[in-house]
DNA sequence: GAGTTTGAAACT
DNA sequence: CAGTTTCAAACTC
């Protein structure tokens, strides 16, 4: 089960963290992607349950993995960074071959996926999904049905946002019975499945709520009581967030960043945590041990570092001091192994939906993205939205590498090349369906090989509309 | 399911 | 910045 309760970035080879050196750029999501609706509510649209997996083809026989990585092609930069020069590199895609609307649809677009990489889902979302947990129900997908949003304001959630987990659906060769795309759409139902609030007294307005907190629009599972964070009470969503974000420009920054280093920390300290993730403020647990999820680095499936206040860290994933290999103590070699089993179920989650479905990764519910961050999602997406011409490769570079897919953390962390570099191996998957040509790899958000320019232009002849783009505060950093 | 514990967030 | 309060999740029973 993703546990953990916080984002992981990415920090550049040079140490810096992108969303802490931009943390006033934070808030520049505001804009939701709008799809059409005309199929938004088939279940059994094509789009979705398409048997051809990544390779699928729109109406027009574009390759819908194309599209996909259209997106990511067309509206990332190359580096996650969105201030002036940003928005300047925006207006230098003015430039492009686009009819004028195009463009500002397009720029407008490209701020999403710039602060939203990882598909604007934070990954605060993807954690805490408790076991068996039931995902979002379809009616519960799709706010359009729901009447949450606004007309104005419609996180619209479509069939292409939807199709994103099947679009990640590598080279599966048979899915054209409906049985097949019934059940990938089950799957991408599942994937929706985001965590929910229960706040009773913040009105889910403050960073108690994790909805909130992960940039998310409450939602209907949600049991919060006088919830006011739901589009209709956008301006104060926005406001409130503007708020906190004045008083800390990095609220809603992922509280867990990666370093480049795999072995030691920026810290110094060596400790067990995969791909030497740590939280960024530290934890302050007093009781727990940092044995407990009540820890957010141990919540966060990251070692404890010099930056943590705790007391008697024992922090299985990695003590201030140590990891737990070193700890002969029962509970902590309990609590160790216990949560390393949740840590493997986390990352199976990224490249093993359909193996766990009930661990599978919400898809970003964009409907509940008033301001996404990157979040967690981001944490194993940073690269591949950074430049990476595609999510995930098919099972190219020899698919029968199963240590690729391998259920562990590491596997997952893996796929964040230390380097920074914004290269995710192709065989490094990201799926959430099955994909039957890799036994061990079946949730692989697999994605053909493309020529990025022309997805490009494929994505940017989507129907795509862009909705609700209110002026969300642009906080200029520190 | 209710009550308790816990630590982050918010407040002073 | 430190101490206190509030809050909701995690946990226990």
């Amino acid at each position: 089960m993703l546990t953990m309760n916080s984002s992981i970035i990415h920090e550049n080879t040079d140490g810096r963290d992108w969303r802490t050196t931009n943390s006033g750029t934070t808030s520049f999501i505001s804009n939701i992607l709008q799809f059409p609706l005309d199929k938004a509510n088939n279940s059994e649209n094509a789009e979705f349950g398409d048997p051809s997996g990544s390779c699928k083809q729109s109406e027009s026989g574009e390759p819908v993995m194309d599209r996909m990585h259209g997106i990511l092609s067309t509206c990332l930069p190359d580096e996650l960074v969105v201030n002036d020069s940003g928005l300047k590199k925006d207006d230098k895609e003015g430039n492009c071959n686009e009819s004028n609307h195009q463009q500002f649809s397009i720029r407008r677009r490209c701020l999403v996926f710039e602060k939203s990489p990882g598909f604007g889902l934070h990954l605060n979302s993807l954690p805490n999904i408790p076991k068996g947990q039931s995902p979002l129900s379809k009616s519960t997908l799709s706010s359009t049905n729901r009447g949450e949003v606004p007309d104005d304001n419609k996180g619209v959630v479509t069939e292409n946002s939807y199709e994103m987990p099947a679009t990640f659906g590598g080279n599966e060769a048979d899915h054209n019975s409906p049985e097949k795309k019934r059940q990938k759409f089950e799957l991408v139902e599942e994937s929706v499945a985001c965590k929910r609030c229960n706040c009773k007294r913040s009105k889910c307005l403050k960073l108690y709520c994790d909805c909130f907190a992960a940039g998310l629009y409450c939602i209907e599972p949600c049991s919060c009581q006088d919830c006011f964070n739901k589009p209709i009470h956008e301006n104060v969503v926005l406001e409130t967030r503007r708020q906190i974000e004045s008083r800390n420009p990095l609220a809603f920054a992922p509280k867990v960043i990666r370093t480049t280093n795999g072995v030691s920390d920026s810290m110094g300290e060596i400790n067990k945590t995969p791909a030497s993730a740590r939280h960024k403020r530290g934890c302050n647990c007093k009781r727990s041990s940092c044995l407990k999820k009540y820890c957010e680095c141990f919540q966060a499936g990251v070692g404890c570092s010099l930056s943590c206040r705790c007391e008697g860290c024992k922090n299985s994933f990695g003590r201030k001091e140590g990891g737990c290999e070193s700890e002969s103590d029962g509970d902590n070699l309990e609590a160790c192994e216990k949560n390393a089993s949740e840590k493997s179920s986390h990352d199976t989650v990224i490249s093993n939906g359909q193996e766990h479905p009930d661990l599978s990764v919400p898809s970003p519910d964009i409907s509940r993205l008033p301001f996404a961050y990157s979040g967690k999602l981001a944490a194993f997406f940073p690269h591949s939205i950074k430049s990476s011409p595609q999510l995930c490769g098919t099972q190219e570079q020899g698919s029968s590498d199963t240590s690729s897919c391998k259920p562990k953390l590491e596997s997952n962390l893996d796929g964040i090349p230390e380097s920074g570099t914004p290269e995710i191996p192709k065989h490094k998957c990201f799926t959430l369906v099955s994909n039957p040509t890799s036994p061990n790899c079946k949730g692989v958000f697999s994605t053909p090989n493309h020529d990025s320019t022309s997805s490009s232009t494929k994505w940017r002849s989507r129907k795509l509309i862009l909705r609700s783009v209110p002026s969300f505060p642009s906080f200029s950093p520190p």
